[in-house]
DNA sequence: CAGAGATCTGACGGGTCGTCAGATAGTAGA
DNA sequence: TCTACTATCTGACGACCCGTCAGATCTCTG
């Protein structure tokens, strides 16, 4: 989300002792951050040294710090970056589909992939955030709320449609049905990789996904509100 | 699941240097293993240091490299200890409830009370697990994978019970479909604290959790198969 | 081309890691 | 009880990475 083409108004852009870079600075600056993404394809995030990065990008640790307080930072800088571009892949399914009757399920078929195709383009970044969000830390957990809030927010609209349309309980939670469904749909994306057990195959995981959504209040159920 | 009587059969239990530890020995390895556990409740995972685990059990350092490798070896102890007690807690829900008709439902429930207090239970280590497994660890993996196997086989069972009787579509699979509900009720119950954003309750989360596993082929539904 | 400011760097102190040789404590047998 | 053997523990150490700082180098302006 920091991409503003105004340094001197954007805080992330500064240099730590507080000036604003210029042009050759930048540059620098650029470059740290790309070579700190391309190390992250073959270096996992604890191992992604400060010297490393430095020497990739052919400077001095020293000028690293000149540009980022440490190595969390420029992860975080370019897991903002993602940010902007995250959400909008993400609730573009949902925003362009046909919620009515059974074309809701090619509508969940749309967003399970969305966010299978999102985590498999940035595993790499989208594994730092999820873990330093798990870890604790502050900056990413809002950059990975941010990333999903978009989502969960027009989840949350077309939910409390379907609802209002009768096509499930008065009593459903819009939001919190989101909130699951979501992290249903991350979990997954995350760990698609090799953390779950074997022998489920990604379009299988892809289907469970989409059926299960459908089968929420977000598609058509016609027998929850008189079942309990 | 490292609890067995006889240290000279489990290779865990001896000191790094091979000898298999003796009454002092084993003393020492728990009071490291107990201290491990109580500065977890304090410290985050990355800001645990050999050090302080040492000095909290009133040792040096070296000792502590004497029955572990590294720290991680200390909380991958834990954890695997956590993991037959967890399989068993998570399973019993899913094992000894009803699942005819709308009795489901109830079931559903307390399968999601299962997961959240069993992470309430043990957020700390379990925060652990999910993160060490999450960065690449193959130990961790293994027994995180471990830890929701159980739970998934039983699911899966369920699953195909259900399906088979009628409440879902042929094309169900229900190791997929299983394998989706474990990564969202391990997700949600490990985020619960304030990762996802604010404003929704546990309880909305546990009554969204439940309506999702039940209009999932878990419980009953009756119109999917006839829509796709 | 001189000066000012921006940018870069080598060198350093501080902290954690994991190891090792040797000190210490427990124990079995005489 | 004493001795000798072995399990257990420890202080000290080299290696590594972190983040800082004073000063060198570069760039641009006037």
């Amino acid at each position: 989300m920091t991409t503003a083409a105004e340094p001197s108004e954007n805080p992330d852009l500064r240099a730590v002792d507080g000036r604003v870079p210029g042009r050759r600075g930048m540059a620098t600056r650029q470059r740290l951050l790309q070579c700190t993404s391309d190390l992250l394809e073959t270096t996992s995030y604890r191992d992604l040294k400060v010297v490393d990065i430095a020497r990739e990008a052919g400077t001095s640790p020293a000028t690293f710090y000149q540009y980022f307080p440490d190595a969390e930072s420029a992860l975080l800088a370019l897991a903002d970056r993602l940010v902007g571009e995250g959400g909008q892949r993400l609730i573009q399914p949902l925003r362009s589909a046909d919620w009515q009757g059974s074309n809701a399920y090619l509508a969940c078929e749309a967003v399970a992939d969305a966010f299978l195709d999102f985590w498999a383009d940035h595993s790499a970044l989208m594994a730092v955030i999820d873990l330093a969000a798990l870890e604790g830390d502050q900056r990413f957990r809002d950059c990975r709320i941010q990333l999903l809030n978009t989502f969960t927010v027009a989840a949350t609209e077309v939910l409390t449609r379907q609802r209002d349309a009768g096509f499930a309980a008065a009593e459903v939670d819009p939001e919190a049905t989101a909130v699951v469904l979501v992290s249903m749909l991350s979990h997954v994306a995350a760990h698609q990789l090799g953390i779950t057990q074997a022998g489920v195959s990604l379009e299988h995981l892809r289907d469970a996904m989409a059926r299960v959504m459908y089968n929420s209040p977000l598609g058509k159920t016609d027998t929850f509100g008189t079942t309990i």
